[in-house]
DNA sequence: CATGAATGAGCGTTCATTCAT
DNA sequence: GATGAATGAACGCTCATTCAT
């Protein structure tokens, strides 16, 4: 005999799941997870404070899979933009355009990336840290294919290359939601990536 | 009758002041800001609940003066630092060495500063952030100096050149606390300073 | 979004809300206000702790609506008892008796009347006063009636008359709470209001 | 060998003593006796937390003091005051007039004895009652006296003709607490004896 | 599937009291 | 006697989660 005390798999789907993602986007980065309450995020969803429950197994888990779709989706429209090109620098300014881009239109959500992300990998049950290493992967294969072309020093760690990356437009972010001045996505975008790509020195003159 | 509402200024130092304020790092470094109990931190730096409410003015306030604390010191080393030296690039250097190599050394330090600072400033009330931005026009006169005496790029913005050095080094404090990896602190300042300062395209011939 | 900090206006009534008035009653009549415990008065109505707060914004406004309610329901049992005549003279030793029935028939209720009413009303947020005041009218009313008739001395002031018979009554309460000693309601009544009516002079001989 | 640990009986006088007593009465006049800290009336006295607990048990005891003293003090004023006239009548004013001048002087104490010392008989251990029905017998011998003298109906209970009397009174100064609106004490003690010693009533034409 | 009333564990903070100096 | 830093028990309130309807 089964052990009927097994919980049927929660529907990952359908409208009310959608809803409530959505509504807990927009209380999370409005109050922090913390202070974001289930019956907010069920208030703002439309839905009865015990509904959430039918799609969620508990509070921790609405925040994961909510930062896990923003990865996926972000992941996926890259990869997508990704394909108009070969050139490994043009696929870099794409990547860095799209980062500033998708975060500075879904403020919310750059607000989460930002303030909980980080403590999602540590103190809520492991986001699925993967979505965020599967990103990185995207940017280091980017990196290698420009080495292989010759383009990008051969040198240089495409690990460490790849979190420079991603940690300066972040820091961009960071600065923008701190300082609340708008910021031009595409000249953010282009002013790290110029200083990725040639560094900030002077040439040397004729080294 | 004399207003007996208002409270005396609480000390700002003293031994048991420096306990609480340790054992909080270590504390919420272990378990976050909001499973760290008081009574956690309180038992932990060795004296009473109560205690701790004789020199703090809540649990907010912990966090701040620990953060505060912390990025004050790491601020006065730095400036120390830097004058034993008169060029931006090994100022540059020094930074960033001092910056990787502060944080490894004092790992639940770092872990709060990843997880809570960014947290502190949104839903606490307003660590001073004031400490974080000296920090970095410390950097952005570092910069400065350097494009003054044409070692840098004048058309780089000193701000995002800033942004983009810290954002870096933050990455990689980053990825060291979630991989759980050993680094260098020396190696890993050395080859984000490479990538800054050279940029990771190749040189073009002789363009 | 919506604002999720409004808060529904909690239920006034209802069984639970009945059990919990109940309860705080007893309690607050046996403890105090300041040493009833939420949890005890929760316990008492064979509620959880939390339930309380389904119903009352905070521990203060339990003790608010208990009084509030009594007076009221004083109130208006005295109105309806006052409609069987229009003799003043009857109204007043109508009134006289009810108080006194009514408080020793609800030793609990006396209790608090006698114990928090005036701590209500200074130190709680302001319990409504109103209801209290509400009452002390309704005897003035009687009492300019009977002025009105010529059959109570004009030359009194309804107001201090009011106060009179009202302090009169809450004192024999009192001293009955005090002493432990039983009393008889009727006689009780009949002896203030004949000491009211008649005073304790002896009749000036022919004056 | 005794038991060393009986406590030497504490100081009942001394200028610390009187300094903190004064201060427990403006303090619990103004905050209530349960939101008076034992560190505001210690400040307030001017002197060290630790030093009340030198004059007083704990916190419960210096408000029974303070009561105690209040209606001593008071008590041998009457006593004093009542030695000037031999007629009954002309006493019952004095008490009454005394009575209200006193507490419309003193408010703080008027406060204390309207919101705390019901209070105090049931839930502070048991204050010594003792000097209210001092004061309450007070009145029942010149009752008791104007009934020998043909002065005072000899079928009025002399108990309850002092409760009335005192109830009266003591409404008078409540109002006056709660309304706000200054009294003249000299009229109000007299038309509040008018109504006890002539009655409110018209006198039966000729009965 | 959906509801929302009910639950109760959990914690920050206060403050009367003590005692080493 | 006098001090005031330190103590730690006590409690009001919140809110994630459950479950009868």
């Amino acid at each position: 005999m089964k052990n009927t005390d097994e919980k049927a798999p929660l529907p990952r789907g359908g409208e009310k799941y959608d809803r409530i993602l959505e509504a807990a986007i927009e209380v999370v980065a409005e109050k922090g997870f913390q202070h974001a309450r289930v019956a907010d995020i069920a208030a703002n969803a439309g839905v009865a404070d015990g509904t959430v429950y039918l799609y969620f197994d508990n509070k921790n888990h609405i925040l994961r899979a909510a930062i896990d779709s923003a990865f996926e989706q972000f992941s996926s429209r890259v990869r997508a933009a990704l394909a108009t090109t070969h050139d490994p620098i043009e696929q870099l300014k794409t990547i860095a355009r799209m980062h500033v881009e998708t975060l500075v239109a879904r403020r919310n959500l750059a607000i989460i990336l930002q303030t909980q992300v980080r403590q999602s990998s540590k103190f809520l049950e492991e986001f699925s840290h993967h979505s965020f290493v599967d990103y990185i992967n995207l940017v280091r294969e980017v990196i290698r294919a420009g080495q292989g072309e010759g383009l990008i020093r051969p040198e240089v760690s495409d690990r460490v290359a790849a979190l420079c990356l991603f940690g300066a437009l972040d820091e961009m972010i960071s600065s923008w939601l701190f300082t609340g001045k708008p910021i031009d996505p595409e000249q953010t975008a282009t002013q790290v990536l110029d200083i990725l790509l040639k560094g900030i020195r002077t040439r040397p003159s004729h080294a």
